[in-house]
DNA sequence: CATGAATGAGTCTTCATTCAT
DNA sequence: GATGAATGAAGACTCATTCAT
């Protein structure tokens, strides 16, 4: 997952211990609440050591800087999502279209939704630089959990699946991620839920039709 | 469309003068540069100054803080796009719905394109609280474009034209914002471009299908 | 009255059109609204030309910098403050020691209380440096007016009148300064009255004593 | 003492080791230098840290703002002069009035002279808005005292000590206040001393000349 | 291993003053 | 004379990071 890190962001040490593990989830977590309570921009490493009831000095020893703290913190929420969609998607295999459409939608739905207040908290950092990588990293994972549905899809094949998969998981978590990042709340889930339904069904019924016809779809 | 934006943030002054005028747009543009040069946490006032070829002093002159300076940016840049997809959009008013969601779809991606760099250098920006809002507002805008085009559609009728609109404005906007900010360089736009416009014309056939078979869809 | 100050705090040049003299007194009152609008630290000289209705650079071509536009306002303030006092007391000469001393006092508060406003905010600058100069000329102008009255007294002579003037001036305005700034308002001037009249009398009377008794009484 | 603070302005840090109590104090100590090295306006906390031979990071550790700094200072220093005070004091409770009157003036010039550097030092923090208030809940403490001896002299009864006490607190540290500023040094302590034992005497004996009449005084 | 005091470079922002128009 | 845009030095305050205890 943290393939594309550079080395200095990498944990400085292997929580090889319980009691280590136990400071770098708390370390975590805390970083979630103090997002949640002053934002991005004000999450400072002394804040989120207090908050974790440990001292910065710890914090450090588990993390080469804030940024890796960050990175840690997005991977391991990133990688919650990805549990949560793999775990909703996991009936959809040998479903027909339609079916897969909706619950690969409502999976993803669930999986954002499930903590919202987090999925928000972690809105701007995921934005960010460092974010993005990891962000395409666990999209790449995602898509391959979606490819291994659509294929063993009865009433439909694709020419290119992996590239369809890809593409399904993109605009699913870019349009919840705009979704989620909308304060003025015009955004409720059901109502995005039913869109998103159609636009996934019509996307892949698209795509479908279109390799049917023979035309050629290019790779993203 | 600056509606949503607190007093503070307004310009101090208004460039009534040519010079005036001419030094926030450098200052404007003196943000992009520095931007893309160092990226939004390490873009600092003195350093837009700077590369504008002006003093510090003279930014504050202008703007009332470092936020004001990136709204002010981020407006312009989205005027722009929103005037670049409603000038592309212009031949599309009466085509069919094929046409239009081909239409859409090229002038959401060559807004995007047109100044590729900028796009990349405000995706910070833009997903931080302040930038949200705003983007709220012009994606409101652009939704008012798609949805008059929707109407004159001669092959479809929706149900709740408004909604649609927006979904699509949405779904392609933050689809582009996800792969701008791609900086693994994954997704190029060719191939994005026909995955995009199976999921616009998908959805909106879906859309409509939906509502000729008399199904209710929520408005978002 | 600006013996004391250096060269470079008179006023740049002498106001002798009757358009200059209005424009230095707009200043003036400006600085005063300025300062009971934002207090001393905050008081610009940019807002004072605001809100004089003049630009900036009128305000240079009046005053050098903005230390001596400050000690204009005070000089100007003692003044005025001076010739309240001496107006209200001219009544007293030839009266005897216990109407003197009420006088003194009654013309004092008065004097400090008919634009408690501007008093109070002039508190400020009045306590620095600079202003301390100021208000140690007009102190003793006032305390050869005080001394006149003294003399005259028929009841009462003194050994030093110039000293015990200088005294009763300073405790009465060292008493009504700090009377002023006391933003509790635990003083109100009925109350204080009644003290300083007492106050006044008894250093008086005090005073006279001791030099009848022929003690030696040192000059301050 | 600083019960009508603000939150804001209470130390950030307690100093609860040795080391943290000698930073804060050297930390004082160097803003007392610093304005008598410079004065008040050109206080700057980097200058204080860099005296008191620390970095800024370290005084904003234990002070919140520049004024919370100042505050501390004007504290501390008003304490150590009630505390002189108070002990200079201690032997006048029973005394006759002319005894106390003397020995109450002795009392605050004793403690205002013996760190007279000190006491011109922080002659303009004393006078702002901010100092204002410290000073005036000192005062309270200091009127307390004196109301103890005033009740306890033999010769003298008051209608309302605690008024006349708070009163010559009051014209004691206000003409001394005047006096210290008062670069000019026209005023010597010693002839200081004789006028305003005058003072103090006369205002005691008017006071209580007034209640044996049966007239009313009114609080201050 | 943990602690948290100390560091100081780096930010934003203000404002007295000048000078070309 | 008047104007007000431009200047830039200076100040308050923050915070990631280190290291002695």
């Amino acid at each position: 997952m943290a393939t594309g890190l550079e080395p200095s962001f990498k944990p400085r040490k292997q929580p090889v211990q319980a009691r280590s593990e136990a400071t770098v989830s708390a370390l975590c977590q805390a970083s979630i609440q103090v997002l949640l309570a002053v934002g991005y921009r004000r999450l400072t490493t002394t804040r989120v050591a207090e908050r974790a009831g440990v001292s910065v000095g710890t914090l450090y020893q588990y993390f080469p800087n804030r940024e890796a703290l960050i990175a840690s913190v997005i991977e391991r929420y990133l990688e919650g999502i990805n549990a949560s969609v793999a775990q909703n998607c996991r009936a959809l295999s040998g479903r027909p279209l339609g079916e897969v459409a909706s619950g690969l939608v409502d999976a993803f739905i669930a999986a954002k939704w499930e903590r919202i207040d987090v999925s928000r908290a972690l809105h701007e950092p995921l934005g960010d630089i460092r974010g993005a990588r990891i962000v395409a990293a666990a999209a790449a994972k995602a898509a391959g959990v979606v490819a291994g549905i659509l294929e063993n899809c009865p009433d439909a094949s694709f020419h290119d699946v992996q590239t369809s998969a890809r593409f399904v998981v993109l605009a699913c978590s870019s349009l919840l991620q705009a979704a989620v990042a909308d304060h003025t709340n015009s955004l409720d889930p059901e109502g995005l839920r039913v869109h998103m339904r159609s636009m996934a069904l019509g996307y892949l019924r698209e795509t479908r039709r279109l390799q049917e016809t023979a035309k050629v779809v290019p790779p993203l």
